[in-house]
DNA sequence: TTAATAAAAGACAAAATTGTCCTTAATTAA
DNA sequence: TTAATTAAGGACAATTTTGTCTTTTATTAA
């Protein structure tokens, strides 16, 4: 469904929003032992979320990445836009390029039906709410405990 | 969501299905000519499904690739699996190996839902059911016309 | 039996994705 | 001002996916 890339970048996202704000903020040592992700790799996605202004980054001592109030009201489905481009939201089931309403896949609109739940469900999924709930012990973000 | 792979998979299937039966079937140029998908790679593929018995194959002067009732009668489910394995059924969307009811990742339930959902969708739609609507015209394979 | 045909299979090659390592630039505490 | 710290950035490597080409095997029509 998404890249190894997008499914950091969501765990990253996540974990920084459950422990940051404007005053606090946590390097990328920190993040990768917490969601168990390839450190380097993991911290160029971070820049490119840094330069979308998805999160903020600090460089230098006390520096770190950090989500401001604003940012934790964003939805997952702008991460996914981020790091994998809007191809899961708009594209066709079977890869064609020009499949449409009028020239349309075998699948198009079955397929259209779940690409619109899967909008939907990721536009009205904020980064703080799931923050909150992996605060509370509710969801975890490591393969093993 | 499908790879490229998998995408050629359920184009040729459904191709083959509309075109063929126990009694005519149709040689990988044609079916790639149909589908606009690369021929040897597309081969291997049909491969695999053919030693999945998802297709039938036969070698020689008027061999080619061809479904019976029964195959037709499958569904796209069938495909996916064999090409892609089960992970875009059952998998975590965060790649969590171990996401669970009890450990679950933060969007464990909202995309169990679209999983379940897709599941549902890929099993309900049968091969033969694709292969009536482009026959109809109805639907099509090929990215330009 | 032979020649033609068509899928199977294997060897590669290209491209994309994933992952690592090292250097650079920015920041700050001392 | 200096040294320590931390993200940014670039180079590169490994792996996976995608795609191509050639040879082999099976089949059948002549």
């Amino acid at each position: 469904m998404f890249s190894k890339a997008c499914e950091y970048a969501i765990r990253a996202v996540v974990y920084i929003a459950s422990e940051t704000d404007e005053t606090k903020k946590v390097g990328i040592q920190e993040i990768c032992d917490h969601i168990e992700a390839p450190q380097h790799f993991t911290a160029k996605i971070l820049q490119t979320l840094s330069r979308k202004h998805i999160v903020n980054s600090q460089k230098g001592v006390n520096g770190g990445f950090f989500l401001d109030s604003v940012q934790k009201k964003k939805s997952l489905k702008n991460i996914v836009e981020a790091v994998d481009g809007d191809q899961v939201f708009v594209g066709c089931g079977l890869g064609l390029k020009q499949c449409s309403e009028t020239k349309p896949c075998p699948i198009h609109n079955q397929f259209k039906d779940i690409r619109n739940r899967l909008t939907k469900m990721m536009e009205s999924t904020t980064i703080d709410a799931l923050a909150i709930r992996l605060l509370k012990g509710e969801s975890v973000l490591m393969q093993t405990k």
